[in-house]
DNA sequence: GTCTATACACCGATAGAC
DNA sequence: GTCTATCGGTGTATAGAC
């Protein structure tokens, strides 16, 4: 069986080159398993291994931000800081990129779009209905539930070109509060 | 001489497909030109294709967007309202993904990592300049206008995302009300 | 379940005719 | 300045021993 700490070694690689360019010899390198070792787990090869590391990332966003942004007997401000908390963690500080973002640019976009947009969709919509029970209307919900996930987006591409990190702690740090005003 | 045209056809395979993505089979089909014609024109190959294409890029929004946000004849509020035209007209009304960001994840980021943090910069710092001269402080002024790059970075990746060009517009719809918002 | 060795396609790049 | 033909290298994927 495949262990757990493989598939973030494999999805380390898709994070920091993209689909193209994580290459069978970078995966291996990266989990210190041969090419063939790699078949014998994924006998699809390279898709098989992102589509897992896309399903790896999901589970853990839907139980780590999805579920508790579900949870009934919370309140809304506390919800949204567990968010950012585990939003904070999912991109180390903002060093690391997104795995969405990565995939759905580049030419792999064309294979993993349907699972992609799923995802996104489903952080924006669990995100708006917070928003709703702590008292919004359903537009300006769904309007500040995109620009919280755009703006988290945007801020790992920025992150990432400028090397510096602060405009995503900026946006975390400011998000509960900018997603409640009244 | 190599033709604005082949430019723009050659800048298009690259934000499609991203820099691995863009083989030279797509660069020659999209062009008209035969691989050995693409290096008549680039010598150092496809490195240099995307080098030009950056340069291209950047010189369009020195042009288009840099410079009008420097004039001192014209209000703060209409050089943010020129900006939008001209990103949205960048950006093809969110249906094409910014070369920067496609350059900036992938592994590409290790060949043009300078001139695309330069691009970014330049950008943030000039409409930085811009917001001073309305009247806000140093440090609000470089807050909203990463926020601003940023949010128009993220709605475009949530457009490629989710297949859905409306957060793109109303970020840049929004942009000139909250960039100068007391 | 892991390895070495290898098949085969496609990539970037070049030679040389026109 | 464009083409056809082709090279060497690398990418994905497999065969088969252990």
């Amino acid at each position: 069986m495949v262990k757990n700490e493989t598939i973030v070694q494999l999805l380390t690689v898709f994070r920091r080159y993209g689909y193209e360019g994580a290459t069978l010899t970078r995966l291996s390198e990266a989990t210190g398993l041969g090419k063939a070792s790699l078949y014998h787990h994924f006998p699809k090869g390279k898709e098989e291994i992102a589509a897992v590391v896309l399903n790896y990332t999901n589970d853990w966003m839907a139980a780590n931000i999805i579920a508790p942004l579900g949870d009934k007997e919370r309140q809304g401000l506390s919800k949204i800081k567990e968010m950012t908390k585990k939003v904070n963690e999912l991109y180390s500080c903002g060093q690391k990129s997104c795995i969405l973002a990565v995939l759905v640019l580049g030419e792999s976009n064309d294979i993993f779009h349907n699972q992609i947009q799923q995802a996104l969709k489903l952080w924006i919509d669990t995100l708006a209905k917070v928003l709703i029970e702590a008292g919004l209307d359903e537009k300006t919900a769904l309007y500040r539930a995109e620009d919280a996930i755009l703006q988290i987006q945007g801020s790992l591409i920025l992150a990432r070109g400028l090397n510096d990190t602060k405009p995503f702690e900026r946006v975390l740090n400011h998000l509960p509060e900018t997603l409640l005003k009244v």
